[in-house]
DNA sequence: ATTCGACGTATCGATTCGATATATCAACCT
DNA sequence: AGGTTGATATATCGAATCGATACGTCGAAT
């Protein structure tokens, strides 16, 4: 999933590693802030399958430059297809927050098809989940004190809440779906 | 933060560890659904620490009874120090969403004042998060597709919803406190 | 009868985390 | 001028965690 996100990024831009994590935490919040020990090892490891590739290693000494010692990654041709491939693949298999919100970030690469089945899929888990919470819910409330009470019950808004969104999403990608036919026929 | 969770439930009965599992899940929703992977070796772990004891290990071959293998874990005396230090600890140090939602379970166990600092400090910490975003957003709506910036709207209003909920809590643990004074002065 | 799904414990390799180390540079203080 | 702090930047280590898999019992449905 990290893979995604990293591939994702780099075919926007080349990056270093320092950058890569600041717009991560930028698009997806606090979900899915990444450390620096996931991150370097990651690198290290889609250079070595091939994915990606060093550009630039600026060491300091070079005295008018504010450049520090950066190592500038660009995504390769291999890269590139993995990236399309986990993509994909993702669109139907089970996800959670973190793997949904990260293929989200980068939904505008998938086919009109395939993204409104990501998000309908998506949609028909947490409708799911809230169902099952909300049942057993039921099923101890008398067992339960005050604080848990309202952690679930705050819980369970809070997806009704992500289930609304995913519908907003839905229907306007439906919308886009159909040829503009302006004016009245 | 899983060793909180497994010494508080083992606090409230004795448990076995697929039933732990199952009451997480019920409590903290699939924010903190923990694998088997994580659950037995932990609750290795803290047996060899010396805060949980098997009770009861029920291998089938009884007939008359349902019972299967389980292991039937209680709490030493040593765990319900450990529970509580652990508990208190976190109520000042900085959490994550998955911590806040543990400790939350078992809020009851806190003094008063300590659980007010503690949600609180959360409420802090949230709302941090939340200006900082916002601010980053406004910096960057321009370059932003619709999928992310949707995706980030969603999550900043998500965030502030968790605020509202923090809020309501702290105000309610704050009348607690107040000696009931019904009828008018 | 037997397949299916829920219950239940356990381990393995890979991933990820959290803490720590190291270093450069800008900014601010005194 | 010298010193501290804080942001930028890469990297590694041990421990925690995950996801998949294995193994087994049991009740219920086909």
């Amino acid at each position: 999933m990290l893979d995604l996100a990293i591939l994702g990024l780099l075919r926007e831009s080349d990056l270093h590693g320092y950058e890569i994590r600041r717009r991560l935490g930028e698009i997806l919040g606090p979900i899915a802030r990444l450390s620096f020990g996931t991150l370097y090892p990651a690198l290290n490891r889609l250079e070595t399958e091939g994915a990606v590739r060093v550009v630039n290693v600026t060491k300091s000494r070079t005295r008018l430059t504010t450049e520090r010692g950066r190592k500038v990654y660009t995504l390769t041709d291999i890269g590139k297809e993995i990236f399309e491939e986990l993509l994909e693949a993702g669109s139907t298999a089970a996800t959670d927050d973190k793997a949904f919100a990260i293929r989200m970030a980068f939904a505008r690469y998938l086919p009109k098809d395939a993204r409104l089945r990501f998000l309908v899929r998506r949609r028909e888990q947490l409708h799911a989940q809230l169902v099952e919470a909300q049942q057993s819910f039921a099923n101890n409330v008398t067992e339960l004190d005050s604080y848990r009470r309202s952690l679930i019950e705050h819980g369970n808004e809070m997806r009704a809440k992500d289930i609304d969104w995913l519908d907003s999403m839905i229907s306007q990608e439906q919308q886009v779906n159909r040829p503009s036919r302006a004016s009245k026929p």
